[in-house]
DNA sequence: CGGCATGTTGCGCA
DNA sequence: TTGCGCAACATGCC
């Protein structure tokens, strides 16, 4: 599921079915998934009207009438899914919320997502950077870490959003070797980068199957140059490149 | 069975 | 103080 254009097409449908309405009734037994707790997921929703549901980078702000909000983060495996009122629960459904018509489930077989019912905007979503679609890539934040480039597109703090495969997706199209200290790139490098980013994502929010060029793709030639793809070993995270385009 | 996975956090250690 | 590597979280899929 998640990454920034999987999470902003689950906003959308989120919005759809919950602004304006008045939430009836909400719960969960997950109190791994739930934060701080079970009880105060129902406590803050039930009976607010949902103002707004926003996005910034990986992370969703469901806004209630009396200024409570939930952030709702899918890890790796999240989602929310609509069924019909008094509809069984899901496979690995973790939490419902029935509003008007609706009853939305949040399903996360993994269990990596989280869901927080505060009064006050969380840490998490208070420290992200720019968020590449609303707020564009700020190069400059780039420009002054030493890190591979690559680690620092992942930094949430410093772009929102971008994932393991934007950033390996990017990079590749942007010709730049992933594991390039940030700041030693040309300006005009970390311009592309960023255009490239958007690209990305834009490729990524229309509907139809996306093809990745390189990731996934070790061993591979490169639908470029038809060099064979390498793979490497990121701040944890399998990073695809092509040796001779990316050079 | 082993290995890998679109994400994040927290811990031990240099 | 900073940064890095790695395990952990829980489950599905090849």
């Amino acid at each position: 599921m998640p990454e920034l254009p999987d999470v902003e097409i689950v906003r959308k449908k989120l919005a759809r079915w919950l602004t304006g309405r008045k939430i009836t009734d909400a719960s969960t037994r997950d109190a791994w998934v739930a934060r701080p707790s079970p009880r105060s997921f129902s406590r803050v929703l039930e009976g607010r009207r949902v103002r707004a549901v926003e996005r910034r980078g990986k992370w969703l702000r469901v806004l209630l009438d009396d200024g409570a909000r939930l952030f709702s983060h899918l890890g790796m495996t999240g989602d929310w899914v609509r069924v019909a009122k008094g509809a069984p629960p899901e496979r690995f459904e973790r939490a419902r919320i029935d509003a008007g018509a609706s009853s939305v489930r949040y399903v996360d077989a993994r269990r990596f997502g989280r869901l927080v019912a505060t009064r006050k905007d969380i840490d998490e979503w208070s420290t992200l950077g720019p968020d590449p679609l609303t707020d564009g890539v700020d190069v400059s934040a780039l420009a002054k870490t030493k890190r591979a480039v690559k680690e620092a597109l992942m930094d949430q703090t410093l772009v929102a959003g971008v994932g393991n495969i934007i950033a390996t997706e990017a990079l590749w199209h942007a010709r730049v070797d992933p594991r390039a200290p940030a700041r030693d790139l040309e300006a005009r490098d970390l311009r592309t980068i960023a255009r490239e980013i958007r690209r990305e994502i834009d490729r990524e929010l229309r509907p139809g199957q996306t093809r990745w060029s390189v990731y996934g793709k070790r061993g591979e030639p490169c639908p470029r140059c038809g060099s064979k793809i390498r793979s490497v070993k990121l701040g944890g995270r399998t990073t695809a490149f092509c040796p001779k385009c990316q050079a």
